[in-house]
DNA sequence: TAGATTGTTAATCGATTAACAATC
DNA sequence: TAGATTGTTAATCGATTAACAATC
């Protein structure tokens, strides 16, 4: 039975590789695994992932484990991967194609249904049968069609603009690729990517490591 | 002066978003800030500012702050930004392409120098003047270049031969875009980019509400 | 039944926040 | 000097790990 409980952002961040790990397991007929073994294979602790999976239900069973496939329904439910999502995406550069590209996420469930750029060169080219339109048609767009999560993939300087017109007409979802942090109100979810953060926490651990070079352990 | 410290990821994880905020003070022309004044802006506290800044060196001063342009070059420092890396890009599909092509990463120190793919429709073709080879030749190329970090940019079921070629070839950094976990030596950085993962948290989040509604707590 | 492994409570560890003396 | 704000220690909070009774 499930509990009322505010669920940390660590436990949230962890939930996608377990479904991740589970999926490849049921790819391979896996049918059962112990916290332990689970453990093992994605590096975490029997005793995390025995915490994590308890704040939402009892899915496994003493003495047997967790039943892949089931523990893997269930996750995808927890991730609310049982209903579909309606996603546009503003800006058609570089990452907003890359994106637009990417169908996997199609496979998930999220589907895209529009593309908006302001670049008069793009806008009527289609990518995946969608045609990039006029990013000034996005709020009227918006209007006429339910659209779950908005992609941000514009320059940094728009992105505060694109994200009010998203609020303004409900999209409660906002997954952020523009290098800025956006303001909201608290029932909109943002998402962000910031991938010149991920490269210089990558380029720090580097140079961490140059620091320790020759020395034993880390 | 600098402490010798472990550093914890969570701090690390913070630094570029100390250097992001600065950056942007210092094009407003804001010559100092206050831990409190830079905590309102970021939204942390301001007593996570200071004990984070701490763990690098003594950057303020009482009664004063922080010199904006001081601890902008500072924490530059800190995230390795005072030398430049060489990088190459293997797999040159859709987010290969965009990470080729965004060249903010350029003015931060990292230089593309490479970028490898196995489809023969994508080798001779140039990004930036340069021109995707085979990746059969990256061994060798990577044999006769130096390179610090290496981006995968391929599917998952190639990340890890990829991995296995740079850990081979001394590179010191792995950028990996593929939805897999890679095995490395402990001397090899390896800095994940999740896209679905980042999708599912939104989702997620997107439906937490909905997941606990009428159930009860105990 | 006996062994295995969960769900859960308790202990530990780490990170964040609060407080304040030092000092510019 | 007086006010401001740091650097740093102490207190609190939260997350992870350990332990074990429950039970399949």
């Amino acid at each position: 039975m499930p509990k009322k409980t505010i669920i940390s952002m660590a436990v949230i961040k962890r939930l996608p590789k377990y479904y991740r790990y589970l999926g490849e397991l049921l790819r391979n007929d896996v049918e059962r695994i112990s916290s332990k073994e689970l453990a093992d294979r994605i590096g975490f602790t029997a005793s995390q992932i025995r915490q994590d999976l308890n704040n939402f239900g009892d899915f496994g069973q003493q003495g047997y484990g967790y039943n892949v496939r089931f523990l893997y329904e269930e996750i995808g439910k927890i991730l609310g991967l049982t209903r579909t999502y309606n996603t546009v995406i503003v800006g058609a550069g570089n990452i907003g194609q890359a994106i637009a590209n990417y169908t996997n996420f199609e496979k998930l469930g999220f589907h895209l249904k529009g593309i908006f750029d302001r670049n008069p060169k793009l806008i009527g080219i289609s990518i995946r049968d969608i045609v990039i339109q006029d990013v000034d048609n996005l709020e009227n767009f918006l209007k006429n069609n339910h659209i779950d999560i908005g992609i941000i993939c514009v320059p940094k300087e728009q992105a505060q603009k694109i994200a009010d017109i998203f609020v303004r007409c409900g999209v409660k979802g906002i997954w952020n690729f523009a290098p800025t942090d956006l303001s909201v109100p608290e029932d909109v979810i943002v998402e962000n990517v910031h991938l010149s953060e991920s490269l210089l926490t990558l380029s720090y651990r580097l140079n961490e490591a140059e620091l320790f070079k020759g020395k034993t352990g880390r």
